[in-house]
Parts: structure tokens; C-alpha cells; sequence
DNA sequence: CGTCAACTTTAATTTAAATCAAGGATCATC
DNA sequence: GATGATCCTTGATTTAAATTAAAGTTGACG
């Protein structure tokens, strides 16, 4: 039952953001069978390398995709919020290439791969809505190189957390302005490639800029175009807007 | 006709890779009808924002894609070899969110979206080997993510002609060793997030620690272990080497 | 085959970020 | 509400890479 594996609708709201999702489609998810389980901050729901068979969804909590050096340096590649397919390449791929590490205590729902994958078959719309999140994955992986390969700390900084934002709004999370960010400095700093140390400094700086506020792990932005500015963030590639079908 | 827009069965080659296509699969390419254009080195194939319609191919040349940022930095996010897909998220997508552009003088394959989208429809194995090389590609970009994260400029530049080595060899373009790579140091700056005068630094280290030989645009591996090593190269994830079907 | 433009190398200097280190918060737990 | 662990802040110092600059190559083209 879709009340059991998603009480908010927000798979739902996923799917259907970049893609038409017609009323019926949105019944036939609702009819999955689906098994959820509790995963405390910290720990590990997938491992690179080894192979998983299920689908997973994000019902509460955020998680992120991390790749390891050799060297034991870690790099986060992504964030996954409430309502994100944790692994949206199962239909084609046996086994992960990154970790996914929960940022917070998390609750995750399983589909059996066969099922969803034929409920796929059945539904057009659905399966073009995975393969669209598939490709804004792209996007935004692409995005990230950019962040990470020429911009300043600060900027960085500024350009990881306009993202959360803008993501977190349109998943209807937050309303884009006030959010809270269950990250470390660590984690945020392995995200843009950068050392904790100067997470807290371009944070600082960015609050002493007058453009976001900032106590514990929640913040505001004050200026919003002058914090997208801050961050050369501009939300035109989060979502697929033309749809060529 | 396939002798036409793939006279070295590149494409072929590529399709095959991640994927069990057979030989009517083949045959099935090879009856598709392309027009070919060929671009001089540093034009644009395509722009970012502008929307595209057909699906191209690379029959010669190098290309790389490209994003911009506001204040003109430059960020390449990948590289695309003879037999690649242009653009592979033309089923889902309307418009890039970088640009292509020629390293090199190149010939490009172009086949209408719609008998494309027929020949896909028809053979479910070029379906698939389609949607695993868009897993690949995102592989590549947390791989490229990772190297740009938390390495050395050293490191990171031996990555990259690891990559580069690695991706040609299994295109069957070069013996894995030696390669010309088509890129001013320049560009591979902008590949791995340094600056070109320590791109030269970097590659001058190399050789001087004995790993490749190198003269204009011509690199040789002398001892391979230990340039991967020096990288933290693996070809783990260059290809999807368990197929799930 | 000489000229020019683009690219590469090398050295000297500057700078942004890393590192090191110590003092404060915050939070979970008893 | 004390205790300890984790996390955050801030300053001092070091370092890797950027910047600047100039000389040396290469290669395209007339």
C-alpha cells in the first residue's frame, strides 16, 4: 500500500516532477508491496561493490552517495532526500559503484525488483519518469564537477547549499529559504572538497555577508539572489523542463 | 548504410560492449541511414540550452563536454571517443545542459530521433546497451568527481590519462600504452581542475619518476602497475561488467 | 622556408586552502 | 545536571597550487 511505503506522497511527487504521472499510474504505485526498514545515522544501506536485487526508496531521512580513495579520502557524489530512488540504475546494473551512508536515522522502503519492474512494463509513464531522474542524476553529477573543479570555498559552499534548497523546496520539504541540513561540516566539506576547517570559515563568511543565518545544523537565507549569486547557482538544470513526449 | 557511418564498427564496438547484441542487432545498425558532417577542431557540435533532435555519433576525432561557469571558468566533464554516443539522453531530454566541442578534426554521424527510436523498439538489446551506457557515463562522473575531490594535481593527471588510456584500449583505438591524446595542456587543466602550468609540472614529474614517456601530444606507459598507482586508477567501473538480464 | 600564433616549459612570487592546535559548543547518556 | 564524545570555531603556520612572466617549441600557412 502506498500509505504504508509513502505516507507523504513523496515518491509520488518525485516521479511525477519531471513526468507526466497520470491518476492511475499513481493508484498502481500505491498498490506495491513494499517492506521498509530503519537505518540509524551513520550507517551503510548499500556497499560499492556488492550486488542488491530490490528497489529502494527513501521514505524519511537523508542519505548521500560516497566513493572512497585508496588513501582513505572519501568523496560524497550526491545527496538523497525523502521520496529519492536510492538506486535507480538496478534495472540495468548488478552492483554499485559508490556507498550510500545515511546522514541521519533513515527509513527506507524495499520493492521487489520484479515487481516494480513490472509495474514499469505496464505503466509507460513510469518507467520514463525513472529514466528521467536518471538522467537529471547526470545533471547533476556534471554540475558538481563544475563546483568542485573551479570555484572558490565560499562559493562552493554557497552553491551546495542553494541546492539543498532549491531541492528540498520542490520536493515540498521546505519552502527554499529555511531548512535544516543533517550534515557535519565534515560531510559537507567531502561533498565540495574542501577541509572542515574551511567549511566553517566560508560559512562564517557567508553569514557575515548578511546573505544566510546560521545556528547548529539549520539555516536561513536572508538574500536569496544574492545568495544564489554568492553560489553561481541557477536551479535551470534541476529539473528536466522539456519534455520531448 | 553501416559502412557508411561506421566503417570501423566503432559504434558497434561500443554498443557491444556492456551488452549481448547479436548479429541481426548488428545488421539492424548497419541498415540505419545517417548523414555525416565533419567539424574542425574547437567547434561546437552542440550548444548548451539548445535542443537537439537527432542522435550523433562519432565516427573520428575527439570531443569533450563542456559547462561554463558565470565568470568564464571552464569545466570539462567528459570525453567522448570515436564510437560514442553523442547524445545519449536525447530519448528523455530536450536540451543539454553542456556543450560539445571537438578536440580535434571530427566526423560526426547523425540519425533521426524517430527511426532511431524504431530501431530501439525493435531490438531490446540496443535498448539495453543504450541505458548501460548512460549508467557508465554516470559512473564516469563520480569517478571523475572523486579524482578532482581529494587528489594531488600529480594524481589527478595520472587518472586522467589512465582513463583516457584504458577507454581507447577497449575501443580497441589503441594498444593501452601508447596514445596520442589530442588535448592542450590546457584542457586537460580544465579536465582535472588545475591550471595549465601545472598540468606541465605534473606531466614533467611523471616522466621523471620513469612512469610514461612523453613528446608533444604522444604518451607512452613505461611501467603501467605503477602509473595506475600513481593515479589510483582501476578499470572497475569503466565498464558494467555484471549484466543483471 | 620564414613568419606568426598557439602551445609548452621553467622560474619567481603570491595566495588560497590545508594543516596543526587549542578552546568552546552541543548532544546523548547515565 | 554532570560526563564524555563529537562537532564547531578560531588563530597561527605551512604548503600546494595559482599567478605572473619570459623564454623556448611546435606547427600551420602563405
Amino acid at each position: 500500500m502506498i500509505s504504508e511505503i509513502d505516507p507523504c506522497g513523496l515518491i509520488a511527487k518525485n516521479l511525477s516532477a519531471h513526468s507526466q504521472i497520470q491518476l492511475f499510474d499513481n493508484e498502481a504505485l500505491g498498490r506495491l508491496k513494499a517492506r521498509t526498514r530503519t537505518f540509524e545515522s551513520g550507517s551503510y544501506v548499500f556497499r560499492e561493490g556488492l550486488s542488491f536485487a530490490d528497489y529502494a526508496f527513501v521514505i524519511s531521512g537523508h542519505l548521500f552517495r560516497q566513493k572512497q580513495n585508496l588513501d582513505g579520502y572519501r568523496q560524497i557524489v550526491s545527496l538523497i532526500i525523502p521520496g529519492d530512488v536510492v538506486n535507480p540504475e538496478n534495472r540495468f546494473v548488478n552492483n554499485l559503484d559508490y556507498n550510500v551512508v545515511c546522514a541521519e536515522k533513515s527509513c527506507i522502503a524495499y520493492v521487489q525488483k520484479s515487481e516494480f519492474e513490472s509495474l514499469i512494463d505496464v505503466h509507460p509513464s513510469i518507467r520514463l519518469a525513472l529514466d528521467i531522474i536518471t538522467a537529471a542524476e547526470s545533471r547533476q553529477l556534471r554540475e558538481w564537477l563544475l563546483n568542485i573543479g573551479g570555484r572558490s570555498a565560499r562559493t562552493r559552499v554557497a552553491h551546495f547549499l542553494n541546492e539543498f534548497a532549491a531541492r528540498t523546496k520542490l520536493r515540498g520539504l521546505s519552502d527554499g529559504l529555511r531548512f535544516s541540513l543533517p550534515m557535519s561540516q565534515e560531510q559537507i566539506g567531502d561533498s565540495v572538497g574542501i577541509t572542515p576547517v574551511h567549511v566553517s570559515r566560508s560559512i562564517r563568511s557567508l553569514v557575515e555577508s548578511g546573505l544566510i543565518k546560521h545556528t547548529n545544523r539549520r539555516y536561513e537565507i536572508v538574500d536569496l539572489n544574492a545568495f544564489r549569486q554568492a553560489g553561481q547557482f541557477t536551479e535551470r538544470f534541476l529539473l528536466v523542463d522539456d519534455l520531448p513526449h
